[in-house]
Formats: structure tokens, sequence, C-alpha cells
DNA sequence: CATATATACATGCATTTGCATTTAAATATA
DNA sequence: TATATTTAAATGCAAATGCATGTATATATG
């Protein structure tokens, strides 16, 4: 989960090429592994700071709320929610089920395929997303959109969406 | 701790500017931001699907106990090791813990700060390195490194760092 | 020096996660 | 059609995490 600062550090020990696997791994490749997840990481944690000062739940919980007011009124199935977020079906299942017992979103049966059901927002749902939006986005727009030219941000898109 | 793949999908139902907030968010900030946090969160799940794969530890050890070997023979002060990692002090407590109950790590007192100890790692705990390594290189490699242009790496990186 | 405050680290307890497995319905196969 | 296989979703249990607080030592302050 967590990827150390100075990971590279462990490399650099050893003589280039590395004697143990095929791969050439330079420097560079080990600054950007390193800086992609160590400003991500940092990044997160700021959000779910801000929202935990605010009295709001975590990030996870305005991601799959956002994706299920998406779906509109005729709702998303689980499985296919699981396909748009990160998440394991186990815990997408208990995390629904938490929004649910806090009145975010709701069940409602499907016809077609009685094993599962759709999920749809409450009305309290969508204020919550219209609650965590302005703390989420102040962090985005000082920690990330005013640290970055425009450029740059199109051409980190542009970069990541390679992988 | 996860960010929805079309979190954007979200500010784009509203009228730009935003109604609400000082902000004037586009949606190259919102593709860089999402593409940020996809790209990482999506490698290290790989990372560490591959480690759970060989029967090895998770990243967290590999991070933490790798800033223990760097920090040699007099070991480090666990305040100090939280300042490399973005762990909290009471995880990184539990963490080092159990990497000493797994023998990887030794405790060693400290003898100017008797509230304290340093952490040292153990043959065992190098060797721990040594074969998790080769599993992370390879992920770094095939899904990071070989995917992006030279000249994309050191551009990531330079973006990057001033978050 | 005595007392207050800060720092280093650990821990009890509730919540969340991971893993394996279960339940139930849908689909495939013979 | 009967049976096997797959898929959707939930759950029991162990491990990990978050939060608040505790313990011990160090440092600052009157």
């Amino acid at each position: 989960m967590y990827v150390n600062i100075d990971a590279y550090a462990y490399i650099c020990n050893y003589p280039l090429p590395l004697p143990w696997g095929p791969f050439l791994m330079q420097k560079t490749d080990i600054n950007a592994w390193i800086e992609l997840h160590r400003s991500s990481q940092k990044l997160i944690s700021i959000v779910e700071t801000e929202l935990k000062n605010a009295d709001l739940p975590p990030l996870a919980w305005y991601d799959i709320l956002l994706e299920i007011k998406k779906a509109g009124k005729d709702g998303i199935r689980p499985f296919e929610l699981q396909n748009r977020v990160l998440i394991t079906q186990y815990n997408l299942s208990r995390m629904t089920d938490r929004l649910v017992r806090a009145g975010y979103a709701k069940r409602i049966p499907c016809l077609e395929d009685k094993r599962g059901h759709s999920l749809i927002t409450t009305r309290k749902g969508i204020n919550l997303l219209d609650r965590m939006w302005p703390i989420y986005e102040t962090v985005i727009d000082q920690h990330f959109s005013s640290k970055l030219a425009e450029a740059d941000k199109a051409r980190l898109s542009g970069i990541l969406k390679r992988i």
C-alpha cells in the first residue's frame, strides 16, 4: 500500500544492471515510480484528513455514492459498480451496506435477476455528495491544480493513461 | 483511499465555473487528478497481488524493512522512520512489532533516550528484502517502466515533485 | 529544584479489511 | 428436464486499522 520515499536506495546499493533480474532498472524509472505513489498517497491523505475534520465520511463513500448517483433512477448493480471502482467484491458489499444503513443509498429489487439488486441514491445521499465536494475540490485545487502548470496537467494524464 | 475513475462526471453535471466554490476546476485538472490516483492504485494493487502469489508479506513490510536496513548497524528510531514513510505512529508501532515478532527486525535499547529504542534488520530481514525485490521489480518493469518512454518518466517525476 | 508540558512509543476498543466460504439464482450441459 | 457450473452477493472469522488514551521519559518553565 505504501511506497517508501527512498525505496530506490535499496537498488542503489547494488551494481547496475541488477544481478538478479533481466531488467535494467534506471534511476529515472525508480524516481518516477516513487513520485507517482508518494504524490498520490500524500494527496489522498490530505483529502481524508480534511473530510474527517469536516465530520464527513471517507472519500470512498463519495466515489461510490457518485457512481450510484450517475446511474440515475434505474440504479446500478453492485457487480457493475465494482468494475468502476477499485474495490473487492466483499468490501463493496459491506460498504454499500453501510451507505444503505446510513440512509445515503437504497437497494431496489432487480426484476431481471433475483440474485441481485440495484442501488440508487437517496436525497440524503445527494446532499452528502454536495457537502463533500467542496472539501474535496478545495484540496484538489490547493494541493494539486494550483501547483502545476496547465500544460503539465495535460501531460500528466496523457502519460499516465498508458498505465 | 480510492478515487473513482469517473469522479469528474459529478462535476460535469454542474455548470462551470462551479457555483459553490472560488475555484475554476477544469477538465484538465480532474483528468490529471484521476489518472494520478487510478494509475498509482492500479500499480500498487498489482504489486500486492504478485507478492501475495509469491507467499511474501505486503509491500509495506518491504518499505519499512528497507528503511531500517538503510539506517545501517546503528539502526533507526521509530519516530525517524515515521518521517520517511506515510504511516501513522500507532500503525508503525504495530507494524514494526510484527516485523520483530516475525524475526525480520530487532529492537535495540537506546542509550541516549530511554523512552525509545532503535530498529535494526536481521539477516532474515535482509534475506526477505532480497526475495521481495525481484517480484517488486518485475511489476515495476512490466507494468510501468516498459509502458512509458524514458523522457516521459523524467517528465513525470519532474512534474510530481512539485506536489 | 519542582512542576508542567512535550515527546516516544504502546495499547484497548471499535471499525474495517482480507480471505475463505456460503447462499441463492442464473446459465450451461448432458 | 435433471444436473453441473457459473455468477451475484453476503458473511464468519482472523488480521489490520483508526482513534483515543496510557505510560514513561525528556525538556521547559517558574
